[in-house]
This record gives structure tokens, C-alpha cells and sequence, in this order.
DNA sequence: CCTTGCCTTGAAACGCGTTCCATAGATTAA
DNA sequence: TTAATCTATGGAACGCGTTTCAAGGCAAGG
């Protein structure tokens, strides 16, 4: 493999030459810079990055690290980096961590080791004064609201709020809700809209959690069948798990909206199949000011940027059936 | 930053004996070994990756070459990969081309500056020859099939003509199909197979072009509505497609599958959500085949690895109806 | 007692591009 | 004319871990 100095030698100049031709620097006789151009030419040569990595301190990379990658939630945000990193000359390394801890450290120590120059974390297990302990090594710009990180986020409390005053404009009163992980901020949040906004009638028998999948919406909806007093409709935390308790109850022989009315949450490719009724999410734009951020030196004011969210209407929510 | 030489300073030994420490070579002392390791906690010393890249020649890193992150088809292999990479320790790079051939340039000079150690490309535009031009500098592995090229794929002939064949059991002869990039190997393969399977009514009109997006089969709905000869039945290229066509037909007052049955590709939730019949193919096992060839030694003699494919029931295709 | 082989250790070279600093001629401003 | 800039160019240090090579010590085999 050919470097600079073999270029030197070829070209009758100095490394310090080569390396002002290849960085394009002002100061270089134009009869050098062609000699070098053509050494360059005649041996073939390749600038060896990793070396420019280690000279310049910087990767140019940004790591991104989330639980899965196939989902579409956290597809759409990877979207979001991979188009302004792409603009902006940069890499992304992605980590899936299952949401397991010890992963998550393993990325964090990647910040630390340098080989990454900052981190995207879409979401997390660990706390984030854990994961802030890393900052000094290099941003660290969260897709979730923190007050002392940077944080780019959609406000879950009015984006949950949006879908339960829709449902309650409908005459609805008896209002369930499907959360994921029961203790993560985002459910946290939606929980306190939930308590807040449907007041008198939040019961805690109509919060569903555990609720990720298309399979746990099916569960949901057994659940629901099972009840007493049941919830006249449903806001779920994410398009998969309406989708699972629509076709689950349609399978039993009931139907949505009129047994159940049903709210959807990220605005998928499902909703628009399923014309589910759904809390519309710009995925792809919170991973674009991600990480604009993460490469810009205003994460170290630790910026807060909310995202709008918007209630995009299908046909799983209408006004309440009185039998 | 405290580097090895402050570490061999602060505990009286040779750099190379702390390098050794650091790599769990056995041929050190354990005096020496401890005295190392307490440098190690007092300075608070991380090791440089980007240093360790340069010195070892390798990145541990393999790169993505992918047209979108955000397709159910390819975040599946990504899933995969993420997977394989995760336990053997290694990282992705993943690079978004949207197709664009300037772009798939960028990737392949990426592996030849050493920015990582092999690629995995999921689909491309630019020849394969143009592509293998780049195998000089390291492992080069296809997710479609290339006969000279290290290549993990699904069959698209045989895939395609299960779903052929099962329209045909179902006693359809008038069988149109979709397909998405019409000169790409996937698109080639499974329009052979058209013309092989279904002999003597395969017709030009009846192959839907261009057809990748949900949109797009609404399009080719629409398309079929205005044709005075019109196929029974359609296979897909994608669930995307086949959701796409099964939902215009119904917002236009047609059944599935009484006035056109279809069978979609892919077998993604989407599948799942519409009870699709569609032929499924086992992306992840893909992603995780590709990743093991490029790390290993095998991608030199250009491995072939077929991964099997299978029909998964729904209802939009059952027995021609004839009215 | 000598040879062979294994354990331990360190100096120095290596991988390779960037950048600081010094030098020197060419301009330009004063 | 002199001082101050600007343009060009190169030597050498730097970033930092790995690896080769040489050498000294010691035990087992002959």
C-alpha cells in the first residue's frame, strides 16, 4: 500500500506537500501540486483514513444506539440520521441493544474510546445519569425529553393528551390506554396525560402495559374482552398494538369503532393500511435535528427540541355507539 | 488523555509490556501485570480504538450498502446483521444510497480507504463488475445472487413460481404480477419465472412495473381497473404492493379474493395485519449469513448460500370464483 | 556441564496522515 | 528603503497502540 511519503519521494516534494495537496490547503505551487497529482495517479494511491482518524483526533462518525432496529419507529429516526449524515460527510454506527444494560455500557465505552465522535441514544434501559457520566468524552443527544441532556423529543403528555381529547370530543368517557415499558419516561408521561386529562374516569384497570407488539394488541384485546366494565375506547402507545387488538376483536366478531374505538400512535405504514385512526410522529425529523446537534458544538448547552406531533384521522375512532 | 507511555511511566515497565497487559498476552509477570493494572485505575486510562485500528490494519468494522433503513425488507437484514456483528464483537457501518450510483461509489471507496473491513451489500444499482473492482481491498458480500461474487439470497425464480404455482392450483390461469425495479437480478429472475410458469397467458400487460411502494399498488389497482382484460390474480413483489392494491380495491367496492385474488412477498407484518397469503422470506437469516461470510476467510472462493423460502396462507388468494 | 527451549522484558520500528515551527523569497504598505 | 505580510516548502514531532527482534534468566533434557 502506497503513503504519502512514497508519494513524496515520487512527486520530489516534501509529505508536508502531499498532505497540503490532498487537504486542498492554499499554499502549493501549482507545478507541485500536479507533480503530486500524478503520483498519485501513477501509484494508485488510497488515503488510509483510519490514520486521518487517529491524526485529527476525530472519526467522523456518530453511533446511534437503540434497542431494534427493525422496528419501524426506530427505522424511521435511523432514516432521519442516515439522510443528514450522508449531507454532512459523516458515518453512523449503529448498536442494537435489546435495551440490556451491559450493551448499552459497551456503546457508551465506545464514546470513551473514541470511536465514535458523539452518540445518538433513541432510547435506553440505563439511567441517563449513567449514560451522562459519558458526556465528557463527546456529545450525547437523547431522542426522549431530559431536562439536562440535549433532547430532541416529542412531548408525550400533549401528544397523548391529543388523542384522549379527540376520543372525549366523540362523547367518549370510559377511556383505556395500552402502554409499552411501564416505567420508561414516555410511559410515564402518557400515564400523567392519561390521569390528568381523563379525569374522573382513569381507571387502573384500563391501563394495558407491556404492550409493544402486534401480538401484545391481541392480548390486549382478550384482556378486554374479559372485563366487566370495560373501556368504550382505547389509545395505544404505538400503531402495532392497535393493529392487534383491531384484527383480534374483528376475529371474535366484533367491530372497531363501533364496540371499541381505537387510537393508534406513530402515524406507520400499518395506519395507513388499517386506516387507523393515529397520533401522527415525524420520526425522521427528530433523527435529522439529532444529529445536527450531536455534530454541532450547541449540544454542550444541552438544546431542548420538541417536535410537533399531529392527530392524523382514520376511521377506528368515531363518535361513541349508545347501544 | 493518558496514553500507554504514561501508563509504562506510572508503572515502571516498557510500553510493549503494558500492551501486552491490555491484550491479555500471557508472557507477563504478575507483579508487572498488577502494577500495570493499577496505572491503569489511578490515570483513568481508556484505550484509543482509532490507535488500534491504524496499528492492526483493521476496523472491526463492516459496512452496510443498503438503498433504505426504513424498508421492513431491509431493516430485517440490518436486524440480522446488528445481531452477528453484536456477538462477535464487531460494528456496521450502514450507508443509504437511495440508489444513487455516486453514492454506492462513496461506500465502495470507503472500504478501499480502510474506513472497514468488508462490505455487505443488500442491493445496488451499479454493475456487479463495477462493484468487484473494489473486492481488491477486501470481502465483498451480495444479498442477491451474483455466480462470481460471495453472494446469500433467496431464490426469486423458484420463490416466485411457488407463488405462481399456487395461483394456478387455485385454478387461476389469467395471473398478472408486480415488479418493483424492472432491470434489476430480482426483477429478471422472477419475470423468467412468469413466462416459464404461467406458459401460455402470460402477457406484457399483465407485468405491473415499478411497483414498490404501498402507493404504487394502489396505482396499479387502478391500472387493472382500466384493463378490458384483466387477470385474476396477482403476485407481488412486496407486501407493500399487495397492501396497496387490496386496499384501493376495496375503497373502489371490489373484493379480495373474489374479484382478484393476490399474494404479496416479503411475509412483514403488514402480511400479518391483512392476512396476506404471501411468499415469506427469512430476511434476518440473511443479514446473519452475510455478516459470517465477510468476516471470514470463505468470501474468497465466492460462496453461494440459497436460503429457502416459504408460502404462508392467508385468504386474499382462494379458488378462482367463477361467477 | 552443555544445549535447547520457554518465560520475561524492553528498545525501537512501524502504521500513516497532520500540523507546528522555521526558513526564505516575494510583495506590499509605510 | 525598511518593516511587515504573504506565499511556499520542508523537517520533525505528534497522535498511540502493536509488533518485531534481541537478550537475559532459568529449568529440563542429554
Amino acid at each position: 500500500m502506497t503513503n504519502i511519503r512514497d508519494l513524496a519521494r515520487e512527486a520530489h516534494v516534501s509529505v508536508t506537500t502531499v498532505s497540503r495537496v490532498l487537504n486542498d490547503h492554499p499554499y502549493v505551487a501549482d507545478d507541485k501540486r500536479q507533480a503530486v497529482q500524478a503520483a498519485i495517479q501513477k501509484l494508485g494511491y488510497i488515503r488510509n483514513q483510519t490514520a486521518v482518524h487517529l491524526s485529527t483526533g476525530q472519526t467522523h462518525t456518530i453511533g446511534v444506539m437503540l434497542p431494534f432496529v427493525d422496528h419501524p419507529y426506530h427505522a424511521a429516526i435511523l432514516q432521519g440520521i442516515a439522510r443528514c449524515a450522508f449531507e454532512e460527510g459523516y458515518r453512523f454506527l449503529t448498536w442494537q441493544t435489546n435495551y440490556v444494560e451491559s450493551h448499552e455500557h459497551t456503546v457508551l465505552k465506545a464514546l470513551a474510546q473514541r470511536e465514535v465522535d458523539g452518540l445518538i441514544v433513541v432510547s435506553h434501559s440505563l439511567s441517563v445519569d449513567e449514560i451522562l457520566q459519558y458526556e465528557q468524552y463527546g456529545p450525547i443527544v437523547f431522542c426522549e425529553y431530559h431536562p439536562h441532556a440535549s433532547s430532541v423529543y416529542i412531548n408525550h403528555y400533549t401528544a397523548f393528551q391529543k388523542g384522549l381529547k379527540a376520543l372525549q370530543s366523540l362523547h367518549h368517557t370510559k377511556i383505556g390506554i395500552c402502554l409499552g415499558r411501564p416505567d420508561s419516561t414516555n410511559s410515564l408521561a402518557r400515564k400523567q396525560a392519561y390521569q390528568d386529562t381523563v379525569i374522573d374516569d382513569a381507571r387502573p384497570e384500563w391501563i394495558y402495559e407491556q404492550a409493544l407488539t402486534i401480538e401484545d394488541g391481541a392480548h390486549v384485546a382478550r384482556c378486554w374482552l374479559n372485563q366487566s366494565h370495560r373501556p368504550t375506547a382505547i389509545l395505544t402507545a404505538s400503531d402495532h398494538v392497535a393493529a392487534g387488538i383491531i384484527l383480534e376483536l374483528r376475529e371474535q366478531g366484533y367491530r372497531v369503532p363501533e364496540d371499541l374505538a381505537v387510537i393508534g400512535f406513530d402515524g406507520s405504514d400499518l395506519a395507513v393500511v388499517l386506516n387507523l385512526t393515529t397520533v401522527a410522529v415525524p420520526y425522521e425529523t427528530i433523527g435529522r435535528h439529532a444529529f445536527s446537534i450531536a455534530i454541532s458544538d450547541s449540544w454542550q448547552q444541552h438544546p431542548q427540541t420538541e417536535i410537533p406531533t399531529t392527530l392524523k384521522n382514520g376511521t377506528t375512532a368515531s363518535i361513541l355507539c349508545t347501544k
